[in-house]
DNA sequence: AAGATGATTAGGTATTCTCCTAATTAAACG
DNA sequence: CGTTTAATTAGGAGAATACCTAATCATCTT
């Protein structure tokens, strides 16, 4: 059922608001953890938690990080959560097989 | 964002199972707790999480308690995943104000 | 190569989480 | 009432989590 990591990353309000900070676009790891009142080691873990479960990737562009928001696996949540609404073997639309 | 206790309730695979076998109705504590291999003590726990996420609701019927899943706070959830995909400030209907 | 900068890895601690067994509550029923 | 059945609450052990500081890695600049 979906992904386990994806949703234990989740759970955590800080990742969530990294989530939502990278909703314009990316930003690199200094940028993001000048929002937030925590180390950067910390902050460190908390990409690497939101990398393993797929819900952002990263680049390198010279000293820099850049880290980017991966949109598939929160589809994958959406999908999740509409199925447990009922929105199952009714006209499905996704995958004719 | 969103209900804290929500996400960190979704974060158990347990708990998102026992959703998904309320997804066709209301169950009793009993009925659920067969379906897994845990303790009833460990089951009633995941029940009593669910209920402080506001994700189930409960009701007593003599002896037995009957779990039923509350969608509202699944509709959040799945609203929160769109705005992080882009469905923002695009005729939103949520809060006017 | 040395130094500065951006970021991660290593290691440790305090808290939270998940599960268990034992004890308790609640209701049904003889 | 005492017993059985359904479920929860209490208490505790072991694993996982979320922070921190210190150390390391990678890159750019001089």
């Amino acid at each position: 059922m979906g992904n386990n990591r994806a949703f234990k990353a989740l759970a955590d309000p800080t990742r969530r608001s990294i989530l939502d900070l990278l909703r314009h676009g990316e930003k690199t790891a200094g940028e993001l953890a000048k929002c937030f009142d925590m180390t950067k080691p910390s902050m460190s873990h908390h990409f690497s938690v939101l990398k393993e479960a797929d819900l952002i990737t990263s680049r390198r562009d010279g000293q820099q990080i850049w880290y980017e928001l991966n949109t598939t696996v929160v589809q994958d949540l959406v999908a999740w959560a509409m199925h447990l609404m009922g929105d199952d073997k009714r006209k499905s639309g996704g995958k004719p097989a």
